[in-house]
DNA sequence: TAGAAATATTTGCCAAAAATAAATTTTTAC
DNA sequence: GTAAAAATTTATTTTTGGCAAATATTTCTA
């Protein structure tokens, strides 16, 4: 069948892409002076984004004291800035220095620019249907997840 | 300009993607009662392969003697065998035990199975360009890592 | 409105996992 | 017979992560 050995293609593609991304990430880290988990938490924030501990938390699936640690490591490395806010003092609103925001500008640029190489190389016309095929993988992935949650 | 936001949706795409495959990941190590780096070490390997310390710790970008520690765990855990070369004393075999080659299998069925779900959503005619534009995804990714090791 | 319950974060403590460097053993190769 | 190579062992450090207790603040309620 047709299918079955391009699904193993496309398999082996998507694994190798993953391999190759954690490569990229640990290199990158290291880069930049950062732990692995300091340097996912900080490519979870928008250049305006400002989130408060918890819901990093709850996005990285990690407990919130450990959240802490990890900020607390990227304050001092002077990436990101800590504040109380001041409409529930409870919470602590953590924001993006100009350091950090440079260097999220920076990654994102990156990212954005290896994907624009690649889309040169594909008809236009196409370019829709990656989007699409792209998505379809993802949300088969998001889907596989939460059933074995 | 179309090319660069279409760029950032798809940036934006494999950056979920990648995300959501780690969390995968971390996920079916825990399933097997396996650390991520022995999770990860057992993927290096095709069912029938034979590899020595040094080429998977190469391949894993590690120390050899760390490489020796995650092995020693994979054995201990009943999934690779270990045998000296006989060629070459020095070396070591390291090859899937049964159960090794079961799980290994089995991983891989559940990968492509999702791919190939993924593929009856889209169009046949499109599959060939869907794994080109991935060709091109990885190929762009590899040599950007090489530039900057 | 005083006190109880809930919420967000931090702190101290601890354990497992990941990683390296240096020393050691065995084997090979010249 | 000595130098080099491969794997391992030993010792040590860093990273990752959680739990429980403590603290501060807010919200609920009697």
């Amino acid at each position: 069948m047709e299918t079955n050995s391009t699904a193993s293609r496309l398999a082996n593609l998507t694994f190798s892409l993953l391999a190759n991304c954690q490569e990229k990430e640990v290199h990158l880290a290291e880069l930049h002076g950062l732990t692995q988990a300091e340097f996912r938490c900080l490519r979870l924030f928008g250049t305006d984004e400002s989130l408060n501990n918890k819901t990093i938390a709850e996005r990285m699936n990690l407990s919130p004291s450990r959240l802490t640690r990890i900020i607390d490591g990227l304050v001092k490395k002077r990436y990101i800035r800590r504040e109380i806010d001041s409409s529930d003092r409870r919470n602590m609103k953590v924001n993006l220095s100009a350091k950090g925001k440079s260097l999220v500008q920076q990654l994102n640029k990156a990212y954005v620019d290896i994907h624009e190489e690649i889309l040169m190389d594909i008809d236009p016309s196409q370019h829709e249907q990656l989007i699409i095929a792209m998505t379809h993988l993802l949300e088969a992935l998001e889907k596989w997840l939460e059933k074995t949650e």
